[in-house]
DNA sequence: TTGTCATACACTGTGTGAGA
DNA sequence: TCTCACACAGTGTATGACAA
Protein backbone atom coordinates (compact mmCIF):
# COMPACT_ATOMS: atom_id res chain seq x y z
CA UNK A 1 0.00 0.00 0.00
CA UNK A 2 1.23 3.70 -0.80
CA UNK A 3 2.27 5.77 1.85
CA UNK A 4 0.07 8.89 3.14
CA UNK A 5 2.93 11.05 1.49
CA UNK A 6 2.91 9.43 -1.99
CA UNK A 7 -1.13 10.24 -1.17
CA UNK A 8 -0.89 13.65 -0.54
CA UNK A 9 1.72 14.12 -3.50
CA UNK A 10 -0.99 12.78 -5.95
CA UNK A 11 -3.56 15.17 -4.63
CA UNK A 12 -1.35 18.35 -4.81
CA UNK A 13 -1.02 17.13 -8.25
CA UNK A 14 -4.60 16.98 -8.62
CA UNK A 15 -5.35 20.67 -7.77
CA UNK A 16 -2.15 21.29 -9.92
CA UNK A 17 -3.70 19.57 -12.80
CA UNK A 18 -7.04 21.28 -11.87
CA UNK A 19 -5.48 24.42 -11.96
CA UNK A 20 -3.34 24.08 -15.31
CA UNK A 21 -6.08 23.07 -17.02
CA UNK A 22 -7.32 22.08 -20.60
CA UNK A 23 -3.96 20.16 -21.93
CA UNK A 24 -3.79 18.23 -18.62
CA UNK A 25 -6.40 15.72 -18.70
CA UNK A 26 -4.23 12.88 -18.47
CA UNK A 27 -2.48 14.36 -15.31
CA UNK A 28 -6.07 15.02 -14.23
CA UNK A 29 -7.02 11.67 -14.84
CA UNK A 30 -3.80 9.90 -13.73
CA UNK A 31 -4.05 11.95 -10.00
CA UNK A 32 -7.71 11.22 -9.74
CA UNK A 33 -7.02 7.00 -10.07
CA UNK A 34 -3.99 7.40 -7.61
CA UNK A 35 -5.86 9.18 -4.86
CA UNK A 36 -8.96 6.81 -5.22
CA UNK A 37 -7.54 3.77 -5.65
CA UNK A 38 -5.30 4.38 -2.68
CA UNK A 39 -8.70 5.20 -0.94
CA UNK A 40 -10.37 2.05 -2.04
CA UNK A 41 -7.56 -0.18 -1.06
CA UNK A 42 -7.80 1.49 2.76
CA UNK A 43 -11.45 1.13 3.08
CA UNK A 44 -11.18 -2.63 1.54
CA UNK A 45 -8.36 -3.50 3.74
CA UNK A 46 -9.84 -1.97 6.84
CA UNK A 47 -13.35 -3.35 6.16
CA UNK A 48 -12.78 -7.04 5.07
CA UNK A 49 -9.10 -7.46 6.59
CA UNK A 50 -7.44 -8.80 3.18
CA UNK A 51 -4.22 -9.03 2.83
CA UNK A 52 -2.95 -6.41 0.35
CA UNK A 53 -2.30 -8.40 -2.74
CA UNK A 54 -6.12 -9.43 -2.66
CA UNK A 55 -7.03 -5.60 -2.30
CA UNK A 56 -4.94 -5.03 -5.11
CA UNK A 57 -6.32 -7.88 -7.61
CA UNK A 58 -10.36 -6.83 -5.94
CA UNK A 59 -9.44 -3.02 -6.93
CA UNK A 60 -7.94 -3.60 -10.09
CA UNK A 61 -11.63 -5.90 -11.07
CA UNK A 62 -13.96 -3.33 -10.35
CA UNK A 63 -11.69 -0.63 -11.96
CA UNK A 64 -11.59 -3.21 -15.11
CA UNK A 65 -15.54 -3.12 -15.14
CA UNK A 66 -15.73 0.88 -14.50
CA UNK A 67 -13.97 1.11 -17.89
CA UNK A 68 -15.92 -1.38 -19.46
CA UNK A 69 -19.03 0.59 -18.82
CA UNK A 70 -17.81 3.97 -19.74
CA UNK A 71 -16.30 2.35 -22.57
CA UNK A 72 -19.26 1.52 -23.81
CA UNK A 73 -21.10 5.05 -23.44
CA UNK A 74 -17.94 7.58 -23.91
CA UNK A 75 -15.92 5.48 -26.04
CA UNK A 76 -13.98 8.91 -27.54
CA UNK A 77 -13.64 10.54 -24.12
CA UNK A 78 -12.41 7.26 -22.94
CA UNK A 79 -10.29 6.49 -26.10
CA UNK A 80 -9.00 10.44 -25.72
CA UNK A 81 -8.33 9.81 -21.93
CA UNK A 82 -6.01 6.26 -22.53
CA UNK A 83 -4.52 8.16 -25.38
CA UNK A 84 -3.07 11.20 -23.55
CA UNK A 85 -2.80 9.07 -20.35
CA UNK A 86 -0.20 6.69 -21.59
CA UNK A 87 1.84 10.11 -22.92
CA UNK A 88 1.71 11.51 -19.50
CA UNK A 89 2.18 8.44 -17.36
CA UNK A 90 5.42 8.09 -20.25
CA UNK A 91 7.14 11.13 -19.30
CA UNK A 92 6.10 10.79 -15.49
CA UNK A 93 7.90 7.56 -15.50
CA UNK A 94 10.80 8.96 -16.94
CA UNK A 95 10.05 6.33 -19.82
CA UNK A 96 11.77 7.37 -22.88
CA UNK A 97 9.04 8.33 -25.21
CA UNK A 98 10.66 8.40 -28.78
CA UNK A 99 11.05 4.67 -28.81
CA UNK A 100 7.25 4.35 -27.90
CA UNK A 101 5.35 7.52 -29.42
CA UNK A 102 5.35 6.33 -33.22
CA UNK A 103 3.62 3.38 -31.93
CA UNK A 104 1.31 5.49 -30.41
CA UNK A 105 -2.18 5.51 -31.55
CA UNK A 106 -4.67 8.95 -31.21
CA UNK A 107 -8.49 8.55 -31.14
CA UNK A 108 -10.40 10.88 -33.74
CA UNK A 109 -14.00 11.01 -34.09
CA UNK A 110 -15.80 7.79 -35.74
CA UNK A 111 -13.65 5.97 -33.13
CA UNK A 112 -10.48 5.86 -36.14
CA UNK A 113 -7.01 5.62 -34.39
CA UNK A 114 -4.01 7.29 -36.27
CA UNK A 115 -0.32 6.57 -35.57
CA UNK A 116 0.52 10.78 -35.94
CA UNK A 117 4.11 10.39 -35.51
CA UNK A 118 4.34 8.04 -38.03
CA UNK A 119 2.74 10.08 -40.77
CA UNK A 120 4.29 12.44 -43.19
CA UNK A 121 3.64 15.73 -43.83
CA UNK A 122 0.85 15.20 -46.64
CA UNK A 123 -1.19 12.50 -44.42
CA UNK A 124 -1.54 14.99 -41.56
CA UNK A 125 -2.56 17.65 -43.58
CA UNK A 126 -5.04 14.98 -45.45
CA UNK A 127 -6.28 14.50 -41.62
CA UNK A 128 -6.71 17.57 -40.65
CA UNK A 129 -8.58 18.73 -43.73
CA UNK A 130 -10.57 15.92 -43.28
CA UNK A 131 -11.10 17.21 -39.69
CA UNK A 132 -11.85 20.78 -40.71
CA UNK A 133 -8.67 22.10 -39.13
CA UNK A 134 -6.18 24.46 -40.51
CA UNK A 135 -3.89 23.39 -42.72
CA UNK A 136 -1.24 25.99 -41.96
CA UNK A 137 2.60 25.56 -40.27
CA UNK A 138 5.49 22.98 -40.33
CA UNK A 139 5.04 19.74 -39.42
CA UNK A 140 5.92 19.79 -35.75
CA UNK A 141 2.59 22.43 -35.47
CA UNK A 142 0.46 20.16 -37.55
CA UNK A 143 1.56 17.44 -35.70
CA UNK A 144 0.85 19.13 -32.08
CA UNK A 145 -2.52 20.33 -33.60
CA UNK A 146 -3.70 17.18 -34.25
CA UNK A 147 -2.66 15.79 -30.43
CA UNK A 148 -4.52 18.18 -28.88
CA UNK A 149 -7.38 18.10 -31.14
CA UNK A 150 -6.91 14.19 -30.00
CA UNK A 151 -6.92 14.83 -27.02
CA UNK A 152 -9.85 17.63 -26.72
CA UNK A 153 -13.10 15.56 -27.51
CA UNK A 154 -15.36 18.78 -26.90
CA UNK A 155 -13.82 19.98 -30.09
CA UNK A 156 -15.29 17.13 -31.75
CA UNK A 157 -18.57 18.75 -32.13
CA UNK A 158 -17.66 21.97 -33.60
CA UNK A 159 -16.67 20.33 -36.95
CA UNK A 160 -20.18 18.57 -37.40
CA UNK A 161 -21.51 20.08 -40.80
CA UNK A 162 -24.07 22.72 -40.43
CA UNK A 163 -22.94 23.89 -37.08
CA UNK A 164 -23.67 27.75 -36.67
CA UNK A 165 -21.65 30.05 -34.44
CA UNK A 166 -21.31 33.49 -34.19
CA UNK A 167 -17.85 34.87 -36.38
CA UNK A 168 -17.57 38.14 -33.80
CA UNK A 169 -19.86 38.84 -31.08
CA UNK A 170 -22.81 41.58 -31.16
CA UNK A 171 -21.79 44.64 -32.99
CA UNK A 172 -24.12 46.78 -31.44
CA UNK A 173 -24.63 46.02 -27.99
CA UNK A 174 -27.72 49.05 -27.59
CA UNK A 175 -29.56 47.67 -30.19
CA UNK A 176 -33.40 48.32 -29.35
CA UNK A 177 -35.10 45.48 -31.37
CA UNK A 178 -32.63 42.96 -28.96
CA UNK A 179 -33.08 45.16 -25.51
CA UNK A 180 -36.20 46.50 -25.66
CA UNK A 181 -34.45 50.22 -24.43
CA UNK A 182 -34.08 53.25 -26.71
CA UNK A 183 -31.24 53.78 -28.94
CA UNK A 184 -28.10 55.62 -27.49
CA UNK A 185 -25.51 57.68 -29.07
CA UNK A 186 -23.74 55.71 -32.57
CA UNK A 187 -21.16 53.79 -30.15
CA UNK A 188 -17.17 54.46 -31.45
CA UNK A 189 -14.78 52.43 -34.18
CA UNK A 190 -13.25 50.01 -32.85
CA UNK A 191 -10.00 51.92 -33.95
CA UNK A 192 -11.07 54.74 -31.86
CA UNK A 193 -12.27 52.95 -28.56
CA UNK A 194 -8.95 51.33 -29.07
CA UNK A 195 -6.81 53.83 -29.34
CA UNK A 196 -9.16 55.84 -26.62
CA UNK A 197 -8.94 53.00 -24.31
CA UNK A 198 -4.54 53.19 -25.03
CA UNK A 199 -4.40 56.58 -24.56
CA UNK A 200 -6.79 56.64 -21.19
CA UNK A 201 -9.79 58.84 -22.73
CA UNK A 202 -12.49 56.55 -22.89
CA UNK A 203 -15.48 57.72 -21.30
CA UNK A 204 -16.37 55.47 -18.13
CA UNK A 205 -20.27 55.99 -19.24
CA UNK A 206 -19.43 54.46 -22.89
CA UNK A 207 -20.33 50.83 -23.15
CA UNK A 208 -16.63 48.73 -23.66
CA UNK A 209 -17.46 46.91 -27.21
CA UNK A 210 -17.49 42.76 -26.35
CA UNK A 211 -15.98 40.50 -28.78
CA UNK A 212 -16.58 37.33 -28.56
CA UNK A 213 -14.50 35.47 -31.44
CA UNK A 214 -11.66 37.73 -32.71
CA UNK A 215 -9.15 37.14 -35.54
CA UNK A 216 -6.43 38.39 -32.96
CA UNK A 217 -5.57 35.36 -31.38
CA UNK A 218 -3.06 37.01 -28.96
CA UNK A 219 -3.06 36.14 -25.28
CA UNK A 220 -3.56 39.27 -22.83
CA UNK A 221 0.12 39.06 -22.42
CA UNK A 222 0.91 39.10 -25.76
CA UNK A 223 -0.95 42.19 -26.76
CA UNK A 224 0.43 43.69 -23.26
CA UNK A 225 3.99 42.71 -24.38
CA UNK A 226 3.56 44.48 -27.38
CA UNK A 227 2.06 47.87 -25.74
CA UNK A 228 4.83 47.54 -23.38
CA UNK A 229 7.94 47.30 -25.82
CA UNK A 230 6.14 50.27 -27.93
CA UNK A 231 6.06 52.26 -25.09
CA UNK A 232 9.97 51.71 -24.81
CA UNK A 233 10.54 52.10 -28.42
CA UNK A 234 8.87 55.69 -28.44
CA UNK A 235 10.68 56.71 -25.38
CA UNK A 236 13.44 55.68 -26.65
CA UNK A 237 13.67 57.27 -29.94
CA UNK A 238 11.65 60.39 -29.76
CA UNK A 239 12.31 61.37 -32.86
CA UNK A 240 11.36 58.28 -34.77
CA UNK A 241 8.74 60.31 -37.10
CA UNK A 242 11.41 62.63 -38.49
CA UNK A 243 14.89 61.39 -40.07
CA UNK A 244 17.62 61.14 -37.65
CA UNK A 245 21.35 61.57 -37.70
CA UNK A 246 23.77 58.76 -37.33
CA UNK A 247 24.17 58.42 -33.26
CA UNK A 248 27.04 60.14 -32.03
CA UNK A 249 29.39 57.44 -31.41
CA UNK A 250 29.09 56.43 -34.69
CA UNK A 251 29.59 59.64 -36.24
CA UNK A 252 32.88 59.53 -34.70
CA UNK A 253 33.52 56.12 -35.55
CA UNK A 254 32.88 57.41 -39.66
CA UNK A 255 34.72 60.17 -40.07
CA UNK A 256 38.24 59.23 -40.56
CA UNK A 257 36.95 57.08 -42.93
CA UNK A 258 35.08 59.75 -44.86
CA UNK A 259 37.83 62.09 -44.06
CA UNK A 260 40.28 59.66 -45.84
CA UNK A 261 38.10 59.08 -48.59
CA UNK A 262 37.17 62.47 -49.17
CA UNK A 263 41.25 63.23 -48.75
CA UNK A 264 41.66 60.49 -51.65
CA UNK A 265 39.07 62.42 -54.09
CA UNK A 266 40.24 65.73 -53.73
CA UNK A 267 43.98 64.18 -54.12
CA UNK A 268 43.58 62.74 -57.60
CA UNK A 269 41.45 65.76 -58.51
CA UNK A 270 44.48 67.61 -57.94
CA UNK A 271 47.06 65.73 -59.53
CA UNK A 272 44.45 65.59 -62.76
CA UNK A 273 44.31 69.01 -62.81
CA UNK A 274 47.59 70.64 -62.28
CA UNK A 275 48.60 67.71 -65.00
CA UNK A 276 45.77 69.23 -67.24
CA UNK A 277 46.86 72.89 -67.06
CA UNK A 278 50.71 72.07 -67.29
CA UNK A 279 49.52 70.43 -70.91
CA UNK A 280 47.35 73.38 -71.89
CA UNK A 281 50.11 75.37 -71.47
CA UNK A 282 52.71 73.32 -73.59
CA UNK A 283 54.96 72.89 -70.83
CA UNK A 284 55.75 69.12 -71.17
CA UNK A 285 52.75 66.83 -72.87
CA UNK A 286 51.71 66.84 -76.41
CA UNK A 287 48.26 65.38 -78.14
CA UNK A 288 50.22 62.22 -78.95
CA UNK A 289 51.77 61.56 -75.57
CA UNK A 290 50.90 58.92 -73.45
CA UNK A 291 47.14 59.38 -71.61
CA UNK A 292 47.33 60.99 -68.46
CA UNK A 293 46.78 58.41 -65.59
CA UNK A 294 45.98 59.26 -61.69
CA UNK A 295 47.91 57.77 -59.45
CA UNK A 296 46.85 54.77 -58.14
CA UNK A 297 44.46 54.99 -54.76
CA UNK A 298 46.55 54.84 -52.03
CA UNK A 299 43.78 52.72 -50.36
CA UNK A 300 40.81 50.81 -51.94
CA UNK A 301 37.51 52.37 -51.77
CA UNK A 302 35.90 50.05 -48.93
CA UNK A 303 32.02 49.93 -48.27
CA UNK A 304 30.33 51.77 -45.57
CA UNK A 305 29.66 49.34 -42.50
CA UNK A 306 27.10 47.13 -42.41
CA UNK A 307 23.70 48.45 -42.02
CA UNK A 308 23.30 46.45 -38.10
CA UNK A 309 25.61 49.13 -36.36
CA UNK A 310 23.37 51.74 -36.92
CA UNK A 311 19.96 49.88 -36.35
CA UNK A 312 20.96 48.02 -33.00
CA UNK A 313 17.48 47.94 -31.95
CA UNK A 314 16.38 45.42 -29.24
CA UNK A 315 12.91 43.46 -30.32
CA UNK A 316 10.65 42.21 -28.18
CA UNK A 317 11.18 38.10 -28.80
CA UNK A 318 8.48 37.45 -31.00
CA UNK A 319 9.44 39.85 -33.54
CA UNK A 320 12.08 38.02 -35.71
CA UNK A 321 15.37 40.09 -36.38
CA UNK A 322 15.84 40.71 -40.03
CA UNK A 323 19.19 39.15 -41.21
CA UNK A 324 20.79 41.89 -43.30
CA UNK A 325 22.38 41.20 -46.26
CA UNK A 326 26.80 41.55 -46.07
CA UNK A 327 27.86 45.00 -47.39
CA UNK A 328 28.05 45.09 -50.97
CA UNK A 329 31.95 45.67 -51.86
CA UNK A 330 31.84 48.70 -53.92
CA UNK A 331 33.39 47.99 -57.23
CA UNK A 332 35.56 51.04 -59.17
CA UNK A 333 35.75 50.75 -62.99
CA UNK A 334 39.93 51.27 -64.13
CA UNK A 335 40.01 55.27 -64.67
CA UNK A 336 41.16 55.93 -68.19
CA UNK A 337 40.98 59.12 -70.32
CA UNK A 338 40.83 58.49 -73.84
CA UNK A 339 39.54 61.82 -75.29
CA UNK A 340 41.97 64.74 -76.78
CA UNK A 341 42.38 67.03 -73.77
CA UNK A 342 40.72 70.06 -74.08
CA UNK A 343 42.28 73.53 -74.62
CA UNK A 344 40.63 75.67 -71.63
CA UNK A 345 40.04 75.67 -68.12
CA UNK A 346 36.49 75.85 -68.43
CA UNK A 347 36.62 73.11 -70.65
CA UNK A 348 38.54 71.28 -68.59
CA UNK A 349 36.26 71.48 -65.74
CA UNK A 350 33.32 70.43 -67.85
CA UNK A 351 35.46 67.65 -68.94
CA UNK A 352 36.29 65.99 -65.54
CA UNK A 353 33.11 66.62 -63.84
CA UNK A 354 31.36 64.82 -66.91
CA UNK A 355 33.85 61.76 -66.01
CA UNK A 356 33.28 62.22 -62.55
CA UNK A 357 29.31 61.60 -63.00
CA UNK A 358 29.88 58.88 -65.47
CA UNK A 359 32.73 57.16 -62.79
CA UNK A 360 29.59 57.85 -59.94
CA UNK A 361 26.55 55.57 -62.47
CA UNK A 362 28.98 52.87 -63.17
CA UNK A 363 29.55 52.69 -59.32
CA UNK A 364 25.98 52.97 -58.52
CA UNK A 365 25.25 50.42 -60.96
CA UNK A 366 27.86 48.00 -60.21
CA UNK A 367 26.74 48.55 -56.55
CA UNK A 368 22.86 47.54 -57.84
CA UNK A 369 24.18 45.27 -59.44
CA UNK A 370 26.23 43.39 -57.01
CA UNK A 371 23.03 43.39 -55.12
CA UNK A 372 19.78 43.53 -56.96
CA UNK A 373 18.68 41.43 -59.63
CA UNK A 374 18.00 43.38 -62.94
CA UNK A 375 14.47 43.53 -64.59
CA UNK A 376 13.49 44.22 -67.79
CA UNK A 377 10.15 45.11 -69.19
CA UNK A 378 9.02 45.70 -72.64
CA UNK A 379 6.73 49.11 -72.70
CA UNK A 380 4.03 48.86 -75.29
CA UNK A 381 6.00 51.47 -77.42
CA UNK A 382 8.49 49.26 -77.38
CA UNK A 383 10.93 50.51 -75.20
CA UNK A 384 13.07 48.32 -73.50
CA UNK A 385 13.47 49.46 -69.83
CA UNK A 386 15.76 48.32 -67.44
CA UNK A 387 15.41 48.87 -64.23
CA UNK A 388 16.39 47.62 -59.96
CA UNK A 389 14.00 47.38 -57.00
CA UNK A 390 15.11 50.34 -55.86
CA UNK A 391 14.43 52.50 -58.77
CA UNK A 392 10.74 51.45 -58.44
CA UNK A 393 8.59 53.70 -56.04
CA UNK A 394 6.26 52.07 -53.74
CA UNK A 395 2.91 50.68 -55.14
CA UNK A 396 0.77 53.89 -55.14
CA UNK A 397 -2.90 53.81 -53.26
CA UNK A 398 -5.28 53.28 -56.07
CA UNK A 399 -8.83 52.89 -56.81
CA UNK A 400 -11.08 52.82 -59.60
CA UNK A 401 -14.05 51.89 -58.28
CA UNK A 402 -15.74 55.44 -59.24
CA UNK A 403 -13.67 55.47 -62.52
CA UNK A 404 -13.63 52.34 -64.77
CA UNK A 405 -12.79 53.69 -67.35
CA UNK A 406 -9.87 55.32 -66.33
CA UNK A 407 -8.82 51.85 -65.64
CA UNK A 408 -9.30 51.13 -68.86
CA UNK A 409 -6.81 54.23 -69.84
CA UNK A 410 -4.23 52.71 -67.79
CA UNK A 411 -4.18 48.93 -68.11
CA UNK A 412 -2.20 48.21 -70.90
CA UNK A 413 0.09 50.25 -72.87
CA UNK A 414 -0.59 48.70 -76.27
CA UNK A 415 -3.78 49.87 -76.64
CA UNK A 416 -4.60 53.07 -78.54
CA UNK A 417 -6.83 54.62 -75.88
CA UNK A 418 -3.68 54.51 -73.17
CA UNK A 419 -3.13 57.67 -71.09
CA UNK A 420 0.42 57.55 -69.88
CA UNK A 421 -0.33 60.68 -68.05
CA UNK A 422 -2.85 58.61 -65.76
CA UNK A 423 -0.47 56.39 -64.58
CA UNK A 424 0.76 56.37 -61.14
CA UNK A 425 3.36 54.45 -61.13
CA UNK A 426 6.54 55.86 -63.34
CA UNK A 427 10.20 54.08 -63.74
CA UNK A 428 12.76 56.89 -65.02
CA UNK A 429 10.48 59.00 -66.39
CA UNK A 430 8.44 55.90 -67.55
CA UNK A 431 4.91 55.40 -67.69
CA UNK A 432 4.31 52.11 -66.21
CA UNK A 433 0.52 50.66 -67.65
CA UNK A 434 -1.20 48.55 -64.58
CA UNK A 435 -0.87 45.30 -66.55
CA UNK A 436 3.18 45.42 -66.11
CA UNK A 437 2.84 45.71 -62.25
CA UNK A 438 3.55 41.99 -61.48
CA UNK A 439 6.32 41.89 -63.49
CA UNK A 440 8.19 45.25 -61.69
CA UNK A 441 6.82 44.38 -58.13
CA UNK A 442 6.72 40.67 -57.70
CA UNK A 443 9.38 38.52 -56.38
CA UNK A 444 11.34 41.80 -55.80
CA UNK A 445 11.73 40.21 -51.89
CA UNK A 446 10.10 43.05 -50.21
CA UNK A 447 6.84 42.54 -49.78
CA UNK A 448 5.41 45.18 -51.72
CA UNK A 449 3.41 43.19 -54.30
CA UNK A 450 1.72 40.89 -51.29
CA UNK A 451 -0.09 44.25 -50.35
CA UNK A 452 -0.84 45.43 -53.93
CA UNK A 453 -2.20 41.46 -55.67
CA UNK A 454 -5.47 41.62 -54.35
CA UNK A 455 -6.62 44.74 -55.91
CA UNK A 456 -4.35 43.98 -58.64
CA UNK A 457 -6.18 40.76 -59.71
CA UNK A 458 -9.79 42.71 -59.23
CA UNK A 459 -8.57 45.18 -61.73
CA UNK A 460 -7.33 42.79 -64.09
CA UNK A 461 -10.70 41.01 -64.23
CA UNK A 462 -12.39 44.19 -64.78
CA UNK A 463 -9.89 45.71 -66.73
CA UNK A 464 -9.85 42.72 -69.76
CA UNK A 465 -13.36 42.12 -69.47
CA UNK A 466 -13.97 46.36 -70.20
CA UNK A 467 -11.15 45.70 -73.49
CA UNK A 468 -13.01 42.60 -74.10
CA UNK A 469 -15.87 44.34 -75.86
CA UNK A 470 -16.89 48.10 -76.62
CA UNK A 471 -17.40 50.41 -72.95
CA UNK A 472 -20.82 50.44 -74.70
CA UNK A 473 -21.26 46.83 -74.24
CA UNK A 474 -19.51 46.41 -71.16
CA UNK A 475 -22.07 48.62 -69.43
CA UNK A 476 -25.03 47.44 -71.59
CA UNK A 477 -23.89 43.95 -69.28
CA UNK A 478 -22.91 45.10 -66.00
CA UNK A 479 -26.57 46.75 -65.28
CA UNK A 480 -28.87 46.17 -62.93
CA UNK A 481 -32.60 45.07 -63.13
CA UNK A 482 -33.29 49.09 -62.62
CA UNK A 483 -30.82 49.71 -65.46
CA UNK A 484 -28.37 51.72 -63.38
CA UNK A 485 -25.09 50.69 -64.04
CA UNK A 486 -23.60 48.63 -61.55
CA UNK A 487 -21.03 48.96 -58.57
CA UNK A 488 -17.06 48.43 -58.63
CA UNK A 489 -18.40 45.50 -55.89
CA UNK A 490 -21.33 44.58 -58.19
CA UNK A 491 -18.87 43.90 -61.23
CA UNK A 492 -16.54 42.21 -59.54
CA UNK A 493 -18.79 39.73 -57.85
CA UNK A 494 -20.54 39.15 -60.77
CA UNK A 495 -17.36 38.11 -62.68
CA UNK A 496 -15.94 35.94 -60.05
CA UNK A 497 -19.46 34.08 -60.24
CA UNK A 498 -19.10 33.56 -63.88
CA UNK A 499 -15.59 32.51 -63.95
CA UNK A 500 -16.42 30.08 -60.72
CA UNK A 501 -19.13 28.34 -62.99
CA UNK A 502 -17.02 28.71 -65.96
CA UNK A 503 -14.48 26.65 -63.82
CA UNK A 504 -16.35 24.43 -62.73
CA UNK A 505 -18.22 23.60 -65.89
CA UNK A 506 -14.91 22.78 -67.34
CA UNK A 507 -14.31 20.78 -64.42
CA UNK A 508 -17.05 18.60 -64.64
CA UNK A 509 -16.40 18.31 -68.36
CA UNK A 510 -13.16 16.69 -67.70
CA UNK A 511 -14.03 14.91 -64.81
CA UNK A 512 -17.26 13.21 -67.49
CA UNK A 513 -14.04 12.63 -70.13
CA UNK A 514 -11.64 11.27 -68.35
CA UNK A 515 -13.12 9.24 -65.64
CA UNK A 516 -11.05 7.24 -63.63
CA UNK A 517 -8.15 8.93 -65.46
CA UNK A 518 -9.40 12.60 -64.16
CA UNK A 519 -7.25 11.97 -60.60
CA UNK A 520 -4.21 10.62 -62.07
CA UNK A 521 -3.98 13.75 -64.56
CA UNK A 522 -4.97 16.43 -62.10
CA UNK A 523 -3.27 15.56 -58.78
CA UNK A 524 -0.27 17.62 -56.50
CA UNK A 525 2.38 15.18 -55.34
CA UNK A 526 -0.18 12.05 -55.17
CA UNK A 527 -3.03 14.25 -53.95
CA UNK A 528 -6.44 15.11 -55.69
CA UNK A 529 -6.48 18.87 -56.34
CA UNK A 530 -9.19 20.48 -54.90
CA UNK A 531 -9.72 23.75 -56.42
CA UNK A 532 -11.55 24.16 -59.66
CA UNK A 533 -9.98 27.27 -60.69
CA UNK A 534 -6.62 25.78 -60.39
CA UNK A 535 -8.26 22.37 -62.14
CA UNK A 536 -9.37 25.20 -65.11
CA UNK A 537 -5.73 26.83 -65.27
CA UNK A 538 -4.30 23.40 -65.42
CA UNK A 539 -6.45 22.39 -68.09
CA UNK A 540 -5.72 25.72 -70.15
CA UNK A 541 -1.82 24.90 -69.67
CA UNK A 542 -2.27 21.48 -71.46
CA UNK A 543 -3.67 23.07 -74.23
CA UNK A 544 -6.94 21.36 -74.01
CA UNK A 545 -9.34 25.09 -73.61
C1' DT B 1 -30.23 49.34 -42.01
C1' DT B 2 -28.02 48.16 -46.07
C1' DG B 3 -24.74 48.25 -49.72
C1' DT B 4 -20.10 49.45 -51.09
C1' DC B 5 -15.38 49.49 -50.66
C1' DA B 6 -10.72 48.56 -48.85
C1' DT B 7 -8.16 45.55 -46.39
C1' DA B 8 -6.46 41.55 -43.82
C1' DC B 9 -6.36 36.95 -43.56
C1' DA B 10 -6.75 31.91 -44.74
C1' DC B 11 -6.03 28.60 -47.80
C1' DT B 12 -4.46 26.03 -52.09
C1' DG B 13 -1.18 25.30 -55.67
C1' DT B 14 3.56 25.66 -57.46
C1' DG B 15 8.54 25.88 -57.67
C1' DT B 16 12.90 25.23 -55.50
C1' DG B 17 16.64 24.00 -52.49
C1' DA B 18 18.47 21.34 -48.52
C1' DG B 19 19.17 17.19 -46.36
C1' DA B 20 18.40 12.27 -45.41
C1' DT C 1 15.59 9.93 -55.26
C1' DC C 2 12.52 11.25 -51.98
C1' DT C 3 10.81 14.11 -48.27
C1' DC C 4 10.32 18.27 -46.26
C1' DA C 5 10.30 23.23 -45.53
C1' DC C 6 9.78 27.50 -47.36
C1' DA C 7 8.49 31.43 -50.27
C1' DC C 8 5.44 33.13 -53.32
C1' DA C 9 1.26 33.65 -56.46
C1' DG C 10 -3.48 33.29 -56.90
C1' DT C 11 -8.04 33.07 -55.05
C1' DG C 12 -11.84 33.56 -51.95
C1' DT C 13 -13.88 35.26 -47.67
C1' DA C 14 -14.59 37.94 -43.41
C1' DT C 15 -14.50 42.25 -41.38
C1' DG C 16 -14.92 47.15 -40.35
C1' DA C 17 -15.60 51.91 -41.90
C1' DC C 18 -18.47 54.72 -44.20
C1' DA C 19 -22.17 56.74 -46.91
C1' DA C 20 -26.81 56.66 -48.64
Amino acid sequence: MRSPLVTIISLSGLIRSAKFGSDTVAAYGLAVIVVASDAALALVQLSLGLPAYACTLFIGLVVGIIIANLAGNYRHQVLAFLGTLKHSMATVLTIPVDKKEKEEEFPFPGGALYKLHKMNLTELKDLLRNLKQPLSGSKPVLLQRLVDFSSNPSAWNLIVAGRRQPHKGPRDVTNKARTGEEKKPRKKSQVAARRDELMGERSPAEPVQVIQRSKDTRTEQQKNEVIAWAKRFVANNPDIQTPRQPKEFNATKMKPELDSRLANIEGQLQVLLATVKASSNGDAMSVDSEPVMPPPLPTPLRALPPLSTYTNISLPSFIPNIALPPPPLISVPPFTMNSPLPASDSMITESITESINMTTESITESAKTATESRKVLVLGNGTRLEFFNSDVPCPPSLSFAKDIPKLGRVWDDARPEFSPSECSLKIKGNAIALKHWPVVYSYSHDQRWRGTKGAWDTWKWIAERYHQSTPENFWEEFRDEHGHTMSFTAITRMLRKQRTEADQRLVQQQQEQLGLEFSQQYNVRGRAMVRASAIAKRVGKNGQL
